[in-house]
RNA sequence: UCCCCAGUAGCUCAAUCGGCAGAGCGAGUGGCUGUUAACCACUAAGUUCGCGGUUCAAGUCCGUGCUGGGGAGCCA
């Protein structure tokens, strides 16, 4: 797409509203046109006299600074565009750290003095943004390769230094936290949302890599006994209103999913193995660091598969997407390796050279009750594990990854595989240091006496379930999978300890701006 | 929702026993220099989170509300 006209000294100028070029020289017309592939702009040819799409000199497209700082050779005509991180005057030439968010680097240009360009940069502050025309050349100065050698400069918006958020220091990660438009301008949330954005990528990789289909299920439920958590409401009445449910958009009460997995289940018992990846949401009134309202989760399904399968698939999950990101965001880690998680490196790589424990949770019990250590919570067989008692075993006992599993059926839902000890679940939860649980998941109760058994144990309404317990009607088979929270992934990978700072908004209880 | 801690300049923080509101960074101005989170000098910058109380006197003590952080529960 062409977005800078270069110009001979004869041509004229002129932008239309939509931000289009006309270049108009010898008596000839000539456009083209910003943002379009053909260089024909309709509402141009309208206002000229004899419209031709044939472009004057040459058209030059901006380069993003990756591809700058990667530079094979000098390139002699450039057009750089960012955002400038540092501004330093000397007398005759001024420098500009510019940052496009490409990646983690600043280009430095260096920019002779004229009256037109002292003009510009009499604007232009930290935080400004610009368009530098120029060449790219090797740097006499020390501390990068290549620097631009600017010839024009054009700010195309200023920031006002006295009001501008953002300084030229290290802020806090609370401060920034309320500037959350402003902070993916910052080098650690722009490193953080660059590997947000490649271990999305690496996900679908993954299942793709491994002939999973990747499921649309449905963001709006009418199931509202899910039994995962508190939900939200979702309703197309006014607020406040008497109305009864009937008049409502759906005739019935709607929430927003708190997970995907009855419906993946559906279509795994079709096509085989599937995983879902889109947002969650959970109403619960929970404040810490690892908990958001609304977050992301990936949650396979695999038919024919029991749980053993189901913690390989977790394991190797895990571990291809935090190589792929070591292995693609090199630069970006190594900022949060540096200056956010001394130990990060050594983390990953003992995560990805160790083959995850695991633990029945009957002998998790027993190695909790041996301990010396004292816990603030009796350690008991039938109880869930506490927090305390899952950080003991993960960073003090085993210091890796694991996972715990076959737990109490009593502390566990409806759809987990009842084992054949009738007092045990084939569930199984994956424990990483710092984080905690990072995946959930079961092997799924493929029989259906089994289902009704254990549904009328726990009081729950059959008919709101009646196509759930069709899959088992209907040729089922045994099957399983999990929910791993992608937040939760990319703490991993990063070692940020709130998990506000892993999402581009947070929404939390009482947070629901930008 | 419960427990603990904090809130002072744009940011990060200091202020002794209740006794004149401070520093670094950032910003502005001037200077200097192929500079590297540049450097040097000067300048401006405050409802000490809000409300109420105790006191001759409150940033400091008491009550209360709000906001932020940490821990717990719940979970991914």
């Amino acid at each position: 797409m062409p977005e800078f006209l270069y110009l001979r000294k004869e041509s004229h100028v002129a932008v239309c509203p939509l931000g289009i070029i006309a270049c108009v020289g010898a008596g000839v017309v000539y456009h083209a046109c910003v943002g379009r592939n053909s260089g024909r702009c309709h509402l141009f040819s309208e206002q000229l006299e004899r419209p031709k799409t044939i472009l004057r000199g040459k058209i030059m497209k901006r380069t993003k600074i990756k591809a700058l700082l990667n530079a094979e050779s000098a390139m002699p005509e450039i057009v750089v565009k960012g955002w400038v991180r540092t501004k330093r005057d000397s007398k005759g030439f001024s420098f500009l750290e510019l940052n496009d968010g490409s990646c983690l680097k600043n280009i430095q240009t260096v920019i002779d003095h004229t009256p037109e360009i002292e003009a510009e940069l009499a604007k232009i502050g930290t935080g400004a943004s610009v368009a530098i025309e120029g060449e790219l050349v090797e740097s006499p100065g020390k501390g990068q390769k290549w620097e631009v050698r600017g010839k024009s400069l054009k700010m195309l918006g200023e920031a006002d230094p006295e009001t501008f958020p953002l300084q030229k220091k290290r802020h806090s990660d609370e401060f920034l936290r309320g500037i959350a438009h402003l902070r993916p301008r910052t080098n650690k949330f722009g490193a953080m949302f660059r590997i947000r954005s490649e271990l999305a990528q690496a996900i679908h990789k993954f299942f793709a890599e491994k002939d999973f289909f990747y499921i649309h299920t449905p963001i709006l439920t009418g199931s509202d006994c899910e039994g995962a958590g508190e939900m939200f409401r979702v309703s197309s009445l006014e607020h406040g209103t008497k109305a009864p449910i009937e008049e409502d958009f759906f005739g019935k009460p709607a929430h927003l999913t708190v997970s995907g997995q009855l419906e993946a289940e559906m279509f795994s018992l079709a096509l085989g193995d599937v995983y879902t990846f889109g947002p969650t949401f959970r109403a619960e009134n929970s404040n810490t660091p690892r908990h958001v309202a609304e977050f992301w989760m990936i949650e396979p399904e695999m038919a024919f598969a029991d749980l053993s399968d189901d913690m390989d698939l977790g394991e190797e999950m895990i571990k291809y997407t935090v190589q792929h990101i070591l292995d693609n965001c090199a630069d970006d880690v190594e900022l949060f390796g540096k200056w956010v998680d001394k130990t990060l490196m050594p983390t990953l790589d003992t995560l990805l050279k160790n083959e995850f424990i695991r633990l029945p949770y009957t002998e998790a019990i027993e190695i909790l009750k041996k301990t010396k250590k004292k816990f603030e919570y009796p350690v008991e067989w039938g109880m869930d594990l506490q927090t305390e008692h899952e950080r003991f075993l993960c960073e003090e006992k085993f210091k890796q990854p694991l996972y715990v599993y076959d737990y109490p059926k009593t502390i566990k839902p409806f759809y987990m595989r009842l084992n054949d000890d009738d007092n045990t679940v084939a569930a199984m939860d994956c424990l990483v240091p710092r984080i905690g649980e990072i995946i959930g998941g079961s092997q799924r109760e493929e029989r259906l006496d089994v289902l009704h058994a254990r549904m009328k144990e726990m009081d729950l309404p059959e008919e709101e379930y009646w196509w759930y317990l069709d899959s088992r009607r209907f040729g089922t088979v045994p099957h399983a999978g999990f929910g791993l929270g992608f937040e939760r992934l990319l703490m991993l990978v990063t070692g940020v300890s709130n998990i506000r700072d892993a999402i581009p908004f947070p929404r939390t209880p009482n947070h629901l701006e930008f």
